[in-house]
DNA sequence: ACCCAGAATGAATGAATGTTCATTCTTCGT
DNA sequence: ACGAAGAATGAACATTCATTCATTCTGGGT
């Protein structure tokens, strides 16, 4: 440490120059939760800290009052961000028309929620770091149900079409969908904890 | 109130008695421990405080760092017990020979996992504040995990016993305890998350 | 070339929190 | 009855952190 001309060598573009730079609020804004979704991958939300977030952004303290309000804003944008992301993704997935195949929209679906290596395990921690505190904060639980009420919706909508098309009985497009849900969060869950890599295949077999 | 016999009333004992007590180091640490489950789930993780637990306990700031060396200790130590009550009592009915019949000990597991209203929605929030923080901190990790294995393996061997018994075939007795173990961490996610009822048949379906 | 709106900075501030420890009090063995 | 061991207390201390704001700097408009 001691570092005074300031180079971050790390995971940001544009370092180095220790000239100061005056750049949209948007990407500041971007700028400032992307640091944020890795402090909170490797320090956890509650050792997270505004000179941590704002060091590994490459900023000065100040900045991330001038762009969110306070701390807590920055990380309930966080967490929308997060959400907005995932949930995103998985309703392109389900609504595009690309992949006529149900079979196949929802094995493309099961890639999107269990691949992408590392970049995932980061959104992941995020992502469970918050669930954690939902709990105890309304304020949360309110951004992802919102986003995730959504997303089940789709899934349930999936599910009514694969039942119909395969003529199968004695099944519940909602309890499916609630199930599958669940399945992928424990998945998460438990790739957080003890990664392995088998769970890919495992999560397959069981969605069928 | 204000009642000096001690008379104890369930969850918050002797509140109004202003006198001291002196009692086991055992009962302190266990008091301590309640108090931080009941603060976790109201508060979460990262408000907690030291005041905060040694206000809900009925005790002095000085007492938890007598008894446990320190917050962080405290917080592991409230870990541990809150992992092997969960597991020690999966493990109890899984082990235990009193109900011989495999599928209906797998509807007793199903209930302790999934049963006893409100007590378990508190350890269900201490739960997953945990888990939120496990990516960051190893501590936690390693001691969900270990405990977390053995329940794993009793599981797969009642899978294994079940599939021999029904004489199914195309079944991987540990992908379908994975799979279960999984389901019910998002079952318990969601109930966390958005609370409804209907998951406890849903779950049954599913584990079929 | 010059200017200024406002983006960016970071030292200063005050509030909050974990931890310590000198002191007080309770209990139990004798 | 009495004294000592040690359980319990809580004010004091040092640290850490979010937030502020006076000041500096940048880049586009004229």
């Amino acid at each position: 440490m001691t570092d005074t001309s300031g180079a971050v060598l790390e995971a940001l573009p544009d370092t180095g120059s220790k000239r100061r730079q005056i750049r949209p609020k948007a990407e500041r804004r971007q700028q400032l939760i992307d640091a944020t979704i890795r402090c909170i991958a490797q320090h956890g939300l509650s050792a997270i800290t505004m000179q941590m977030v704002t060091r590994e952004a490459g900023l000065s303290v100040g900045i991330a009052n001038l762009h969110f309000e306070s701390k807590d804003n920055l990380l309930k944008e966080t967490l929308r961000f997060v959400a907005e992301e995932y949930h995103g993704g998985q309703i392109e997935i389900m609504e595009g028309e690309e992949i006529p195949d149900l079979g196949e929209r929802l094995d493309a679906l099961l890639d999107f929620q269990l691949g992408r290596g590392v970049t995932q395990r980061q959104k992941m921690s995020v992502w469970f770091a918050y669930y954690g505190e939902a709990g105890a904060r309304p304020v949360y639980q309110k951004i992802v149900s919102t986003v995730d009420r959504l997303a089940a919706q789709k899934l349930e909508a999936l599910f009514t079409d694969i039942i119909r098309e395969g003529g199968y009985q004695d099944v519940d497009a909602r309890e499916l969908a609630t199930g599958y849900s669940a399945l992928i969060d424990g998945l998460h869950l438990g790739l957080l904890v003890t990664p392995r890599e088998l769970s890919k295949r495992r999560a397959r077999a069981v969605a069928r």
